[in-house]
DNA sequence: ACGCAAATCTCAATTATTGGGATTTTGTTC
DNA sequence: GAACAAAATCCCAATAATTGAGATTTGCGT
């Protein structure tokens, strides 16, 4: 990190004034939170603005602006992940009630990028877009559990509240990591949302590391023994099978696929089908 | 344009690389492309990946990252364009059988930033994120129509698809801007998706620059003369109370509005309330 | 373990960026 | 419509930050 791109980094840096917590700034909030003179930083705005980024009225100031939508679009049709785990959440959402989640890890939040299922669903869930907490539930749990230990041992030390839930002590959430690793999935019971369970696997790249997770949260209430071993099943093989896309080289998906899986591989899917065919349903 | 924010630009050009039609790109296609060098785009690069607005993978490259799905969550809550036309194209929804579009118009595009009606409609509808063609349909016209006349004689000049509809003189299609711009409203039959009629109103904000647009797209066929001439009608009041709303200073809505207004007006919905009362339904 | 390609580092030169202050433009009020 | 206040831009010299050539390290596949 002794390498900077300084200018860049602080034009970004005024995209990162935007929170859901502060929607709109003025350039003179911006020069006090940033410390920019303001020249510069009107430089930087109208470099902003006239990209389309930024965009202001006189009445609300600076908001985020099209250019953001228009990204936004493009990569929702370009994210390898998206096109690798998109046929497996459709699975799984036409399998079982509730709503299933493409989320990706980046920069210590888990961000979900798509969805599938009932778009206004009983079981309120996150949007994509929407940063969730990494805190809690099984999706935070099999990122923070496939990270690296040095990566893991920060975010412990950084994140008071992992030590808030079920595991007091940084021992424990190790242990706890160790397992959920082992396992391959994770299921929490309403730890994000009450009355909802949820079941996560990790996605993985090249060595190993975590990238994302798929995951499927159902009503806690109507949830059966035998249907929740199934879902945890077919989570587990299904973010096996997508990490499997992510260590082979070139678009062939699968190459590498590890023996465990069964239930649910890439050869379920023809590589262009958007419409996986079902089966046991 | 004479100041310039360099480096800053230089890495927004990186992000302007993607495109519907080239969605994935490799570091040395980058260096072709810009003619950075090569520390110097993998510094770029670096912060780009690390604040998550690009994701590589070794089978695929650098794609947008994550970043911008979150940020695209957020301007769709902090657009003050959406925030205000969104009751209006809810209740144009309610009302009538179709698609109602908010546009907004950015660095000679045209964007869907908002729609509301038949998620899948029968009309094929552009999506939000989409990229709009300028040359044609009644969203088109409507900002045309409202831009300052430099402005709209570049674009005569530079779009020739222009001229490739009705109007084939650039004498023509200026005097068809004038009564657009007169009425307050376009109705287009077909131009963009056969078998659609839409209707379209601008959205001006100070100094009377169009800012965007609210429209409707409905089925061709089933469309009545009344129906046509209510949507007509209360595309044109929604687009002049939006408006208002831009001109008038601060939070209170409609300090300006034209007289002519009757039919819709920002009163109808009270500041707050999501969902619109319905009349006439 | 080896070799190739991709990514990063070092460091000096130079260029492009920065900011104080003056100036113009824009919006608001009377 | 004119005057006022605030917002945005311009000018330009100093300086600090960016750049790129080449060497070096890291990562990947065989």
């Amino acid at each position: 990190m002794t390498s900077t791109s300084g200018s860049g980094e602080r034009i970004l840096a005024i995209l990162d004034l935007f929170t859901p917590d502060r929607r709109k700034w003025s350039p003179d909030a911006m020069m006090a939170a940033l410390g920019y003179s303001r020249p510069t930083l009107y430089r930087y705005l109208k470099t902003l603005k006239s990209a389309g980024y930024l965009v202001s009225s006189p009445s609300d100031g600076l908001t985020l602006g099209p250019r953001v939508t228009e990204l936004d679009f493009l990569m929702q049709r370009s994210d390898p992940l998206i096109a690798a785990a998109a046929p497996f959440i459709k699975l799984l959402a036409a399998r079982y009630p509730g709503v299933a989640l493409i989320t990706r890890w980046y920069g210590s939040k888990i961000l979900c990028v798509a969805s599938e299922g009932a778009p206004d669903a009983p079981v309120s869930s996150y949007p994509r877009g929407q940063p969730m907490p990494i805190a809690r539930g099984g999706i935070s749990r099999v990122i923070m559990a496939n990270l690296p230990r040095r990566e893991q041992d920060r975010l412990i030390k950084t994140q008071h509240d992992l030590l808030a839930g079920p595991n007091t002590t940084a021992d424990a959430l190790r242990e706890t990591y160790r397992s959920v690793r082992r396992m391959g999935y994770c299921t929490a019971w309403g730890e994000v949302t009450p009355g909802v369970v949820g079941v996560a696997g990790p996605i993985l790249a090249a060595e190993r590391m975590p990238i994302g997770a798929i995951s499927i949260t159902s009503d806690a209430a109507s949830m059966t023994d035998t249907r929740l071993a199934a879902i945890e099943r077919d989570i587990r093989d299904s973010a096996a099978a997508i990490s499997g896309m992510f260590c082979a080289r070139g678009g062939a998906p699968l190459r590498d696929a590890r023996p465990a899986i069964h239930a649910i591989t890439a050869q379920d899917f023809s590589e262009t089908d958007q419409q996986p065919r079902r089966h046991r349903l």
